[in-house]
DNA sequence: GTAAATGATGTTATCGATTTCAGAACAATA
DNA sequence: TATTGTTCTGAAATCGATAACATCATTTAC
């Protein structure tokens, strides 16, 4: 409630000694520290934060986009997030995009407006040509996306790897027609998974096939839409590798009010392993992700930037993944 | 990049003037106005925030107080909050508490320091009588937790009432030993909604039996702790009512894997109405909550205090819940 | 014993906007 | 013509902190 001015009097001292012991720096007597130690207490004086950004242009705030909050994947990448910022001294602006374009940009501009430090990007809705000149405004992290060319840290996984992994697996399994389903189409890091189930495919000599392909598969609805659909197919295939375990459950969950056996007519995994996978019927075979490390390790990246421990250049974090094998397959 | 002075010497007029433009004053000649605009336009010029706050005190941001972002039901409440915050001008911070009372007052503190215009608090960790005296910083809204005397906005829904309906379904179905999860003693809301499972007992003459109440319930671990518990009990309730759905969850997948049939062996009831209902076999019935409208309508009550559309007092705002029937009763 | 170094403190400008107040120019009214 | 009112504009103070610089007292060094 009250500022420095009103320290300063009661202490008879003029507010740059206020302000040295605020900022603990020398040269300030011991007993005026005392005292003026004393009297803060006293009047419960909190520095306003406005003030000190004016001064010193920095907000000591992180902003996070991500597409929805209540996605159990971005919820845990904001959990990360936020604990880590908050151990740093950092507070964690949410900003949810609803997939749209134009949110995201709006969000972005906090930086300019000097209300964020810098900005964490859960998901990529814009091509990134459009992001960049944002850079000019602060540092911009991306978190579980990627970029080839982007120059900026890049914390993620390896997604051709752990698709590779996934794919594989239900190739040595025994499974010869496999579907994939994933979110969209311009997302680099969906493209690189979309890549591993290929490279999988061919590796075994396995063709592709056009119609296995699935897109616009985020939700539990998501999952039954497209049970739907391929129940309808004519040459279905024996086995799905999704995007996220919300599309697992729901197939599965659709699958079996069909009348199907899971995995024995149709073998199923799921992505991000989350805590749903173990309370369908049967539990989801699915790839491990360590989500809440992910957020943390980008704020940990933001700040040395901010910080000024190294400059903004190109940097690639590849998180390790672990296939999760369970009933669904 | 640029400051108002910039633009003010571009244009040839003062720095009041350009203000006066951002402002959408009265009093500034057309032409210029113009003028000024467009320059503004050209420089990319955006006011900077910290500035702003410091002349108006008012930073335009709300935080939301949370055990967990991650825990669904947490999640869609910033869903709620954070588009209605957004759509409404403001921005939220995200502040984690980990069910933890000290970082729930360290929260707070941005209110003191003037970093955040208001706070919602999602649960309560500390007694009210702690909090209280925030309120000579700023606005505190409570959502989803309930206070006897509080004199502020608290936006939630009639727990005792919901509790009953689900009760009250369980014994109608023929079901007379039922038990009941809850997560804390110590939150009010939680009292409420053990009268409803009470008084619906004891309307229908049915004992209560100390046994049969389970605390610390928040998760799906939780839910296959719980259930070894009930499992192990010589006296079995044969219905549970529980506080979440993922606590439903756990306890319907470890009774099913100790052999049960539910719901004919163990009926049970979630509460929150949340996607994993759906997924599970048997699918859950549970109670509705409308979470994403309790945190927009949180926000509207902050909004309509920070701008004194009204005082500050005691208003207690209740939104509908609604019994949702499937297969695990 | 004087010069240089060092500790302790205050004066003042500054960060980037908003707002009060005063004043100029011009039109409208008496 | 004198007076009042309206529109437009800018100078300067202000919000609450920080930092460069100046000042003075006290040590230390030679």
């Amino acid at each position: 409630m009250c500022t420095i001015y009103e320290i300063a009097k009661r202490c008879g001292v003029s507010t740059t000694t206020v302000s040295r012991v605020l900022n603990n720096h020398p040269y300030v007597s011991e007993e005026k520290r005392q005292h003026i130690l004393q009297v803060m207490k006293e009047m419960e004086y909190t520095p306003s934060s406005a003030a000190r950004t004016l001064r010193s242009h920095q907000t000591k705030t992180i902003a996070v986009s991500v597409p929805a909050v209540d996605h159990p994947f971005f919820a845990q990448l904001i959990k990360g997030i936020s604990k880590e910022a908050l151990d740093q001294g950092y507070k964690a602006i949410v900003l949810q995009t609803f997939y749209q374009e134009l949110v995201e940009l709006e969000g972005l501009q906090l930086l300019k407006r000097k209300e964020v430090d810098g900005v964490i990007l859960g998901a990529l809705e814009n091509k990134w040509e459009t992001i960049e000149p944002f850079l000019a405004n602060g540092p911009i992290v991306m978190a579980n996306e990627y970029h080839q060319t982007a120059d900026i840290p890049i914390i993620g996984y390896d997604e051709r790897e752990a698709a590779y992994k996934a794919v594989d697996y239900l190739i040595q399994s025994g499974r010869l027609s496999i579907g994939f389903c994933f979110d969209t189409e311009s997302s680099e890091a969906q493209k690189q998974r979309k890549q591993g189930y290929l490279d999988a495919l061919s590796d075994h000599g396995l063709p592709l096939k056009e119609d296995w392909l699935f897109g616009e598969a985020f939700t539990i609805e998501d999952g039954f839409r497209l049970m739907d659909l391929i129940h309808g197919m004519p040459d279905a295939p024996d086995a799905i590798f999704t995007g996220n375990d919300q599309v697992a459950a729901g197939l599965i969950k659709q699958a079996i009010s069909y009348g199907y056996h899971i995995p024995k007519d149709l073998a199923v995994i799921g992505y991000d392993n989350q805590d749903i996978c173990e309370v369908t019927a049967p539990t989801i075979t699915t790839i491990d992700i360590p989500i809440v490390e992910l957020g943390q390790q980008s704020v940990k990246q933001m700040i040395q930037l901010l910080q000024d421990q190294k400059p903004l250049q190109r940097e690639h974090i590849q998180l390790p993944t672990r296939l999760v094998t369970r009933e669904s397959t």
